[in-house]
DNA sequence: AGCACGCCGACT
DNA sequence: GTCGGCGTGCTC
């Protein structure tokens, strides 16, 4: 290749939709590292050396040699002759597409975060740069005189005639022997052993399979989405249909016309490691698995996967939000399955939303965007609203379900017993269901035994050390947790204050005092804990999933994990114990989370000709958010909502930033806090809340103090937060976090 | 993020 | 007297 060429479409090898700019010979460059420095660094690249931007190459840094992305060419004028050292090599790989470059470049400037911090998320997997590992492949070799030439001999010769070197399973498995025959031949010469890469194979989905059977509702938004596929445009379409209406049937024909077209598909999924049946159903339409993407992988699996997207070789993805950084060179559609979840905003290291950054990701490669929910965030609603998402409804229940009846409990009315969190009326509806042989499930979002455990005598408190909370007492483990920092230790004999015995008092309900409170109510009953301890992983999910199937368990006492994902038929009672839990605190998303997750846990009550009840416990049943969920009136809800923030100035009408100050030395943390607050800035459109303590004002060790900047829409945060920030010098052992457009508010 | 440099406590 | 703690600062 002439070194000086200016361009070159792509490469023999390269995965389709490669481009690749070459840069001059001798040049300096920009390299991007994964390090959260505050920009590119210059290096020179050799004249020996052709390289394109977008490179994946090894450079010195220090002592040390890191891999980086040649981000462009940089100019004679930037760091100093002397200080510039060279590229030392280039990866054998396809360049990181120039649509992840300007994703990198667009996600650092939204939140404010170093471009190297981010890109670090793109080259999570260090082994992904390394020359791959080899596995060894058996292929024909030279015939040998005075080999016995069985009939299994034979037929293992002739599987290898083809001359493609093959795993000895594999070429077992054509030849219809057991492996030993193969390694016996090669043991004699008659066939050549040989090390091949191990890239990991990757079936091909087969989008011709016949998809599902769809009711009108369904065609015409498949037919949509389809379309928007195949126009290869940059577009959002909203999927707002409830549980059970097919959404997923929908956005599978999507898939099927991208993969049709021959381009790579990534699905976002809220909690990956929890969707076995949701991977069952896509390989039962596709007739191949998609490669995962989650915390759980391996590291052999995340090279694998990695390598295997850069290369081309995957076609579907389905992941959680990191999957959003791998380096698709021809990604033509993606799909946000339960856009509504707060798991998809990022609250460590880069604080960033997954959803709002999968429409930035498909706008800057100019494709489609699908986005799901049975109940659509308000963002979602609003941009559907105003004519930017295009909406399909998916009116119906499929298979004729209906929706189950939702009845409110005044608990200040319908009052439980002292130390019990039963009313009288759910306790009768239980005892109906379990007696007609049916399931119920009793919905608590609160882990453990206890959430507050005080002393008698001296009014003491247990509190984690680490953290402005109060520890929880789990008494299946016997020990108390703090559920922020991790913090865990054994329940104390005595007070630690008084010294008193025997005087702790548990107060309020965890998931494992109501099932004690239950199956003291219903001995007969067949219950069983379900939370993220319990539940851990998909083996024991799985094995959840069976003991409801075959009715093993009848009483399912669950935290939100149980919200979601899996769909029993018998399962026609869901009592929410307390439906006002999550809305205190001040957030400004509560009533609209409260919705989103109640209306999930009683979707799961009914289905395929059982009728389901819900019956929801609030000591206010004239909230809107409760009135909305007993008349199924997301809109007149979502409305509701919509209105409150439009009068505050809330998003989606203003915009919010978070300014987190910390520090291990609490007077540190309040000197740095009221000196952003001296220099806040002010104006039209711009208000600055605070210093307040954050609302957990002591989190694993450190102190903590909140600012929040407020600006209207048309305002931009982050240019308001630059200036402000600009001359403030973060102070050693002081830590600055910025949160653009925060959800959680701790 | 690493890694070196640098300045104060307990050890071969 | 050194070994080593982690605070501070730099890496093209």
């Amino acid at each position: 290749m002439p070194p000086t060429a200016a361009n070159s479409a792509s490469q023999p090898g390269d995965p389709p939709g490669t481009q690749r700019v070459m840069v001059d010979a001798g040049a300096r460059v920009k390299v991007l590292l994964p390090l959260p420095l505050a920009g590119a660094y210059d290096y020179r690249l050799p004249f020996d050396l052709p390289a394109e931007i977008g490179a994946f190459v090894t450079v010195p840094l220090g002592n040390r040699r890191v891999n980086g992305v040649i981000w462009g060419p940089a100019g004679e004028d930037g760091v100093a002759e002397d200080k510039l050292r060279e590229v030392i090599g280039v990866h054998p790989l396809p360049p990181l597409p120039a649509a992840n470059r300007a994703f990198v470049d667009w996600l650092s400037g939204y939140y404010l975060a170093a471009p190297g911090a981010v890109l670090r998320m793109a080259m999570s997997v260090p082994a992904a740069f390394e020359p791959p590992r080899t596995r060894t492949a058996y292929r024909r070799g030279t015939p040998v005189e005075g080999v016995k030439l069985t009939a299994a001999r034979q037929r293992v010769l002739e599987a290898a005639d083809d001359g493609f070197a093959l795993p000895a399973s594999e070429l077992a498995r054509q030849a219809g022997v057991s492996s030993s025959v193969v390694k016996g031949l090669a043991g004699l010469g008659a066939l050549e052993t040989v090390q091949i890469p191990d890239e990991g194979r990757w079936r091909m989905p087969d989008p011709a399979l016949p998809g599902a059977d769809l009711s009108a509702a369904q065609r015409e938004a498949a037919d949509a989405v389809s379309k928007a596929v195949e126009e290869d445009d940059f577009s959002v379409t909203l999927l707002d249909g409830v549980t059970g209406s097919g959404k997923t049937e929908v956005y599978f024909e999507a898939i099927a016309a991208a993969l049709a077209a021959g381009r790579q598909v990534l699905v976002m999924l809220p909690e990956i490691a929890l969707s076995s049946q949701w991977l069952g159903r896509f390989e039962r339409r596709f007739g191949a698995a998609p490669a995962e993407w989650h915390s759980d992988l391996t590291q052999t699996q995340r090279r694998r996967t990695w390598r295997g997207v850069a290369e081309g070789r995957v076609r579907v993805v389905v992941g959680a939000r990191s999957a959003l950084h791998l380096p698709y060179p021809d990604l033509g559609l993606i799909v946000v399955d339960e856009e509504h979840e707060t798991a998809f905003k990022q609250e460590d290291g880069v604080a960033y939303h997954a959803r709002d950054m999968a429409v930035v990701r498909a706008r800057l490669a100019g494709i489609p965007l699908v986005l799901a929910s049975a109940t659509p965030s308000l963002e979602s609603h609003v941009n559907a609203l105003d004519g930017k998402y295009c909406a399909m409804h998916l009116p119906q229940r499929h298979g004729g379900a209906s929706m189950p009846d939702v009845q409110l409990i005044d608990i200040t009315k319908d009052k439980p017993g002292r130390q019990q969190w039963l009313s009288p009326s759910l306790q009768k509806a239980l005892r109906e269901t379990l007696d007609a042989g049916q399931q119920a499930l009793l919905f608590l979002n609160r882990r453990g035994y206890a959430p507050l455990t005080l002393c008698r005598t001296c009014g003491h408190r247990l509190a984690c050390p680490n953290c402005s909370t109060w520890l929880v007492e789990h008494r299946f483990t016997r020990s108390l947790q703090c559920h922020h920092c991790g913090y865990t230790g054994r329940m104390p004999q005595n007070c630690p204050s008084c010294d008193d015995a025997e005087s702790f008092a548990a107060c309020g309900p965890g998931v494992e005092r109501l099932w004690e409170e239950a199956t003291a109510l219903f001995p007969d009953a067949r219950g069983e804990v379900v939370t993220s301890a319990t539940v851990h992983g998909p083996l024991q999910a799985a094995a959840y999933v069976k003991r409801m199937a075959n009715l093993e368990t009848n009483l399912v006492i669950g935290t939100q994990i149980v919200a979601k994902g899996y769909h029993f038929p018998m399962l026609t009672l869901v009592g929410v114990v307390d439906a006002d839990l999550g809305l205190n605190g001040g957030d400004l998303r509560a009533a609209e989370r409260t919705y989103q997750l109640l209306h999930q846990v009683a979707g799961r009550a009914g289905r395929e000709g059982h009728p389901g009840r819900v019956m929801i416990q609030t000591a206010s049943p004239q909230a809107p958010v409760m009135q909305a969920l007993a008349r199924h009136d997301r809109d007149g809800f979502l409305r509701s909502e919509l209105d409150l923030r439009e009068q505050t100035a809330f998003p989606p009408f203003g915009r919010l930033a978070a300014l987190i100050v910390s520090s291990r030395d609490e007077e540190a943390a309040d000197r740095a806090a009221r000196l952003l607050g001296r220099t806040a800035p002010r104006g039209a459109g711009v208000e600055v809340y605070g210093p307040a303590p954050a609302p957990l004002s002591l989190l694993r060790g450190r102190y903590r103090r909140r600012l929040l900047l407020k600006t209207g829409r048309e305002i931009s945060v982050q240019k308001v937060l630059r200036d402000w920030l600009k001359d403030f010098q973060v102070p050693s052992q002081v830590r600055l976090q910025l949160d653009i457009d925060p959800y959680s508010f701790l």
